[in-house]
DNA sequence: TATGGTACTTACTAAAAGGTATGTATTGCG
DNA sequence: CGCAATACATACCTTTTAGTAAGTACCATA
């Protein structure tokens, strides 16, 4: 694999690393969490869709899924009733993404014990593994929410 | 897992979600294909890096790798010479994420192929793989780069 | 002392991304 | 017909991110 890769073209879709190509599909700030949460749930509404990724707005999840069913990675269902209701979901293409998804959650696991381990010396920790007790010491006090 | 997670916390670091933990931390435009690059060669010297991740300017790999220093993903060496030379090298824990990087590039392989195969009907294809002879696929003749 | 190469710092500008507010379309009920 | 709820479209504004250009620090050499 070499450094600057030659450009290659895929469908109407210029790139120089499958890398680079995945990138542009996925990233950016909102489409990974939107992708995660369709991954998490089968079918969601709009609504439902927008009060679970946290902060977005309407115009960002509209833009996002937009973007994200032009790609081919998630499917749209219209159903023509009061009140309207769409459906969102992930394609085969959108699922094949999954573990992907699933890795970086867990590797955000294991960075937060990371975090916590540097914070306590002493703290049994190896990189790429999640400390045991995570879920209880990343506990925020409830009076010391922001 | 719910949709709104509660707030967590691990050192300094304030999050809701262990994926978007991991999102803040190696999220962005070039973050990802800084770690990319360092994860594919050992030691890389600054130089080298503005040259291997096309298109950025030095001003954002400087404040990319300032970040994963900071953020632990980054070993940064000083070498007193002349002229000089910074070594830059993915840490443990940036060792740790290399994982996720590649399954991102075989997923982008899987994604081209998708690209293709919606291209050329009849041509055989399974989401989340690659079709064999994909590099050849995506080449682009000489002279029609742009 | 001057020089050159590399790896930055800093200030300013430009571009991109995102958010808010208002408005529209649709369906079926009362 | 009017209404309500949902899912958008659109225009404009704000914020964030990125890029460019000029400058600096360092070391060892000539």
């Amino acid at each position: 694999m070499t450094y600057q890769c030659d450009e290659k073209k895929a469908g109407d879709v210029e790139f120089r690393c499958y890398f680079q190509l995945a990138i542009m599909v996925i990233g950016g700030k909102w489409k990974p969490k939107v992708l995660f949460h369709l991954g998490q749930n089968g079918a969601v509404r709009f609504g439902a869709l927008r009060r679970a990724v946290f902060g977005i707005s309407e115009k960002m999840l509209i833009q996002s899924l937009k973007e994200l069913e032009k790609d081919g990675l998630v499917h749209r269902k219209v159903y023509r009733q009061v009140p309207p209701k769409v459906e969102y979901s992930l394609t085969d293409v959108g699922e094949s993404f999954v573990p992907v998804l699933n890795a970086m959650y867990d590797w955000g696991r294991s960075y937060a014990s990371y975090l916590i381990a540097s914070q306590q010396s002493g703290c049994g920790f190896e990189a790429g593994k999640a400390l045991q007790n995570l879920d209880e010491l990343v506990k925020v006090a409830e009076n010391s929410v922001a």
